[in-house]
DNA sequence: CCGGGGAAACAGACCGACCGGTTTGTCGGT
DNA sequence: ACCGACAAACCGGTCGGTCTGTTTCCCCGG
């Protein structure tokens, strides 16, 4: 999941103590945890974070509790790897949208439309469910920031490619894609409750207008007073 | 409740509002009441929705269990109604705030400034823990769609009467307002992870920037092709 | 003014269900 | 034979909710 290419037989770099003298990988625990990863999510999208139980993901998963429990010996510990499963499903669901996107004519404009997509869609939902579980949760807000940065980071850099910004780490792109972020982050938490289409183009509407006039002219970040470290 | 002195014998059959502030005599074992619901929303702050248990709900208010399903006969009549007496709070913190609010010169960024307030503090934190859960339930939801409408419409008319607008039905406000209320939502999330004073008075900045410019001129509204309804 | 009756307000033991986690047992590949 | 992957019975604890007993307060006849 999160070694590209790297590494094959290590999975995560950040579980040192999952494994000890870690054997050749058997395919099939692979798959099973995989799919006790994905039940997770899926819970966690259906049920929600208050009511995702053990035995719901479980049965979800379709395996027996042993199995649960020896592939993670705790539910802190499946829903600490769930957050880094949920970020790589992430990743992969971006820049699998991000591959077939239709070259319009308006680049700036359908990039927005798939950042708005990625954030009301399921996944988002999850990491919704966890991200607010986080405030009250040491060990899953450190997971989460971790596995958040590195999917930002990456994110830009697809996000970059795709409106053909050189630069990734430019401020002012930086700058103008964290406010579209939080704005589309606010208003997916709105568009939880209220459902209403029109006023979500409107949001990406204006989010893409935002975004090309911070782009062009950084005249919001120059009024602060003071200089990014 | 509604009706102070009509009939004292029954004081809510079913209790569809609760009281906002009660002033002096007013039942006094209703109290408990209040005292129960301001529980509830602490225990949302402190330990958040998946872990607000009636168990500790009664602890934190000091009641016993019988007088806690005494007033609510279910945990989820206890959330509804903590829904509503969240709503009142914040509301009642919103004014009390506003009319504390120094004179400024610079009116916008004050009010700004007190929004974002509004937005970071414990009263907000619960009301995202309950938004969250709502997700998956639909009771919940629609309680906190309603509670939710009427704190935005007195939140706006206490900004607008801070702003000097006339109206706060104007539509230019309205979006104005909107835009920056879903910035701050959003940065409100990511601040509840990252804790960067920096970049959240560089948010406060950019939110001023964007509603004096989109009040001025409603350029992003003016993309649009339909009108809020 | 009083004092007894009765309902509301409150206290707390108690219940079945389910939680997360441990333990024991079975199976298949090597 | 052996060991990891998996299954399932089982454990203490906590959940939300019901129950019965006690206190408090208010109404009302005297």
């Amino acid at each position: 999941m999160t070694g590209p290419p790297t590494s094959p037989t290590t999975p995560a770099p950040t579980a040192p103590a999952t494994e000890p003298t870690a054997p050749a990988t058997q395919p099939r625990a692979l798959r099973t945890r995989a799919r006790i990863l994905d039940a997770t999510i899926s819970c966690l999208i259906d049920d929600g974070y208050h009511a995702t139980s053990t035995a719901r993901v479980q049965d979800a998963a379709g395996v027996s509790r042993g199995a649960l429990m020896h592939h993670f010996p705790s539910k802190q510990a499946l829903l600490l790897e769930a957050v880094a499963h949920l970020a790589a499903r992430r990743g992969q669901w971006l820049t699998a949208r991000a591959a077939e996107l239709s070259p319009t004519a308006d680049r700036t404009a359908a990039v927005m439309g798939l950042l708005w997509s990625t954030m009301t869609g399921p996944l988002f939902a999850a990491a919704t469910e966890l991200w607010v579980a986080a405030r009250t949760d040491d060990e899953l807000r450190e997971a989460l920031v971790t596995s958040e940065r590195r999917l930002g980071e990456g994110a830009r850099q697809v996000i970059a490619d795709l409106l053909g910004v050189p630069d990734p780490s430019a401020p002012d792109f930086r700058t103008a894609l964290d406010l579209v972020l939080q704005l589309f982050r606010g208003a997916s938490l709105t568009a939880l409750l209220r459902d209403d289409a029109r006023w979500e183009r409107h949001v990406v509407a204006t989010a893409t207008a935002l975004f090309t006039d911070t782009m062009t002219a950084d005249a919001w970040s120059a009024t602060d007073e003071e200089e990014p470290a």
